[in-house]
DNA sequence: ACAGTGACAACAT
DNA sequence: TATGTTGCCACTG
């Protein structure tokens, strides 16, 4: 699916998240309807850094995205890392030194079709 | 217009 | 299991 505001849509998405919750950046593709584009989404991500003025983008929680094994996925990046990490541990939930969360627990359950459609309506 | 880039994910050794 | 490889896709200069 070739959407115009891609970006857009994920931090969207993202702030859907529940407090104390967590999903992978797979599933976010997939609930836009793009099933793999999982990189893109992290790449949205990334680009949060760069727009961290603006508050509506500082509310974004990119912190409760990781990846489909349960790990923050920003390994090459420590500093990133640990700063995730902390933010998920100030939630409650528990991150192990390999910075690995166990998704039986705190996995987030997503959207259905409904409510993505109606997120995604008012642009 | 196009080749390069990543905070991914699935598959193959 | 643990690495390594390959496909992917939105965005960028």
């Amino acid at each position: 699916m070739n959407t115009p505001n891609f970006y857009e849509q994920v931090y969207r998405l993202v702030r859907q998240i529940p407090y104390g919750k967590v999903t992978s950046y797979g599933r976010i593709a997939q609930m836009l309807g793009a099933p793999r584009a999982a990189r893109a989404v992290g790449y949205a991500l990334q680009a949060l850094k760069d727009k961290q003025e603006s508050p509506s983008y500082r509310e974004v929680p990119w912190h409760r995205v990781i990846n489909h094994a349960g790990r923050i996925s920003i390994s090459n990046r420590e500093f990133d890392a640990e700063e995730q990490a902390i933010r998920l541990r100030a939630e409650g939930i528990p991150v192990d030194e390999n910075l690995h969360i166990p998704l039986e627990h705190y996995l987030w359950e997503g959207l259905n079709f409904f409510e993505i459609d109606q997120l995604l309506a008012n642009s």
